[in-house]
Parts: structure tokens; C-alpha cells; sequence
DNA sequence: TCTATAATCGAATCGCAATTTGATTGACTT
DNA sequence: AAGTCAATCAAATTGCGATTCGATTATAGA
């Protein structure tokens, strides 16, 4: 059904990752369809075969983002571990997947912004599109907040279970998540520390910070 | 020497606050100097009577922001504390700023990539702007690498002192310093805690995950 | 009052980036 | 061999945002 002009094709995939790598370096509004369509040697033209629009690729690279993620935290959070070695599983989990996968990391943080206030003014006559978006963006959060809530339960099951001391359990789950979001921002391969090492360094510290 | 058409007029620090405020709602990127302008009901021209252009405003808003913050750490850090009282002290501070200082808290966090970015091409002839540039970005990154000092000396100190639990200060310093930041993101006046309160529970999580 | 200068503004530039449009080119089917 | 559809691209369109320019207005001081 498709067909490779020249030597290569890409696929909505390709793209998305690519598109990941240039959100991570350059953040959305200063990333341009052009620095995306080059990572996979395509002109900018060629991505609106894929995606509606630039919006639209944002968001879908933060779906599959999330998505990733989640994918993992629900596997430990379903296990019969204790709660503090599902939220040391948690944690691990959550940092490598920052340091290791820039879809997950930067662009899944700091290009939140972003989505919320795209499309906000719907300027343009196409309702239809507006609509679509909204709805998906909608879910987006929705799913933010379960990832968040997949934290957030394990510390409170914690707590309850006497393994953890009493603590804000909201406001620790976001220090926890801010913690782990910056190392997207600082974290270069081949630095002093791989990533699996960070993610072992916070597991230790989120651990002492909530021991009973 | 100034002049004050209309009512009232502005000057360089009115303009800094304002952008600070367009800047944590929006996002250098997509924050237009009309944007700016309209909170000081001024027109994108007059911008420019105060500042050479958008990266400078930028700039100046995150080093005033830094210095604030900074200022307040500096006296923390001279004083004859312990080691715990100083790092809770400090963390108290940062935080406080974060959340009702939108200068300090998230432009400075969520901006400094695009400060990155920045006028990296040198394309307009002018080099001289770009060397200005260039010098005081440097600069403040050089003072950001400070301020991150400020904890991590912090945090060896108590190490040393046996305050502290033996942990890879860098890291922790990081991590901790990305919890603060992500409460530029999440905080919102009004909420069920106060930017004091939360400030506490900080405290309370980071000397816990320190001591010895 | 007269003058220099700060602070503004409206209108004109300029360039760039998103998006649209109209071909083109292969691959796969039949 | 013919038809169809996916995947691309070059070129044109559009609109917006940064920046520049040339007035204009108020103040402070001579």
C-alpha cells in the first residue's frame, strides 16, 4: 500500500520520535516543522501527510509519552510487592525512562504549557478539528493525573500501611515528580552517572525521605 | 528628566515585573513583547525605548530574579547555623520564592532554554549586541552554577559534620532543587496550602531524607 | 518662554513559520 | 498494462511578531 520514493520512507512513528528529539532540544514554540521534517529527512510539507497539524503532533508525542510510562508503573503497581518497594520500582522506573527516552522526559514536562494554551482561541472556522483536539488534549490531562495518582496511591497505601511515615502525600508525590522531571533537563549521557545510577540514587533518597 | 504622557508612566523595573508575569503564564516563546507591553498599558514600540530587544528583556527578568534569590540564600548561608538549620532554611526561602515571586519561580526555571537558544546564530551584522549578549548570559549562568552551589556546599557540609547520611550531594542537590522548581508549575494562590506551607512540608522532606 | 530630552505611539518593514495546493512518483492490485 | 493510493516535494499563501522610524507630548531646567 505505501510506496519509498528515493531510498527511504518514514512513518508516523519515525516521526513522532523525531519530533521528540527536536521538542527536547529546542521546546515547542521554537521548534519548527522544518527542524522536525529535517531529523527525518522530509521537507515540512511532508508531515501534514501525518498529522493534522502541529498541535496535534505535539500532543500525540506526549500520548505516546505517557503512555510509555504508564504502561510500566501499572505493571508494579498491580504486583504484590510492598509499597515501598513498589514505589522504589516506581521511582527507578519513572527516571530511566526520563534519562533514556526523551519522548518521556523533557517534552512530557515542559511543553505542557504549551498544549494548554494552544488552540485556546479557536481563530479559524475549523470547528471539527478544534473539537477533536480539545477532546484528546482533555484526556491527556485526565491521564496525568493518573499517572500522578499512580504515585500519589502508592505513598498513601504506604502511609496507611504504617511502612511510611505520615506525610502530605500530594505535596510529597509532586516534589517527588518535580524531582524526577528535572533530570530530563540536566541528565547528559555520559556524564558521571548513567541513568539507571541516578534513578538508584533517588529511589534511595524518596525511600529515606518517607521511612517510617 | 522623564516625562509621563497620559496618566502614568513606566519604567525599566514595572516592565521587568510585567514580563515576568506574561513570561511564567506563557512561555518566552510564546509570549509577544505586545504581550508584555499590554500589562503595562504600552504599546510593543515603547518596549524597546527600555530594553534593546526581547532577548535582553528576557535576560534581565531571570537576573533579577536569580539575585533575589540568591540575596536571600547568601545570609542564610553566613550565618552561624547547623548545617540542617541552614539547608531548612534555605529550602524555605527558595520555595517561598518560587511561589510568590513569579520572576524568581518559573521564568527562571522554564526560560533558560530558550536563553539557550538564543541568539546563537549571530545573524544580523550587529556584534555588538551579540557580545553584550553573549557576556551576560554567561554570566548568569555562571551564577546559576552559584546558586546551585549554595545548597549543594550546603548539604556536603552537614555530610561532613555528621548531620547527614553519607548521599551523592550532587544528585540530591538536583533533585531537590527540581522539586522546588516544579512548584512553579503546579502552585496556584489559594489552593489548599499556602506557599509557607509548603515551604514546610519541603523542609520537613529534604531534612528527612538527609539525616543521619 | 524656549530647548533639549525622555517616553510614547502609529504605521511601515521584514522575515519567518505554519499551512495549503497541485503535481509527481512508485508500489501494490488486478 | 492500467488504475489507485500512499508519500513526497516545491512553490505559493498568510499571518503574525519582532523591530525600526518618524512623529508627538511632557517635563525639567535655562
Amino acid at each position: 500500500m505505501a510506496r519509498k520514493p528515493a531510498d527511504q520512507s518514514v512513518d508516523r512513528e519515525d516521526i513522532l520520535w523525531a519530533a521528540a528529539e527536536v521538542l527536547h532540544r529546542n521546546g515547542y514554540e521554537a521548534t519548527t516543522m522544518k527542524d522536525i521534517a529535517a531529523q527525518v529527512n522530509l521537507t515540512a510539507a511532508s508531515l501534514y501527510h501525518h498529522f493534522k497539524n502541529k498541535d496535534f503532533l505535539l500532543l500525540s508525542v506526549l500520548e505516546v509519552g505517557l503512555d510509555l510510562t504508564i504502561d510500566k508503573l501499572e505493571v508494579i503497581e498491580s504486583s504484590d510487592l510492598t509499597c515501598a518497594e513498589k514505589l522504589g520500582g516506581m521511582i527507578r522506573s519513572h527516571v530511566v525512562s526520563v534519562t533514556s527516552n526523551v519522548a518521556v522526559g523533557a517534552a512530557m514536562v515542559f511543553e505542557i504549557r504549551a498544549l494548554l494554551n494552544a488552540n485556546v482561541g479557536g481563530k479559524n472556522g475549523d470547528g471539527a478539528f478544534n473539537a477533536e483536539f480539545a477532546a484528546r488534549r482533555k484526556r491527556f490531562f485526565a491521564r496525568r493525573d493518573y499517572f500522578e495518582g499512580l504515585f500519589r496511591n502508592t505513598v498513601q497505601a504506604g502511609i496507611a500501611a504504617g511502612e511510611f511515615r505520615q506525610v502530605d502525600a500530594a505535596i510529597v508525590t509532586r516534589a517527588m515528580l518535580g524531582a524526577h522531571n528535572w533530570v530530563g533537563v540536566w541528565f547528559r549521557e555520559g556524564g558521571r552517572l548513567s541513568g539507571a545510577e541516578v534513578a538508584d540514587v533517588m529511589v534511595d533518597t524518596w525511600l529515606a525521605a518517607l521511612r517510617a
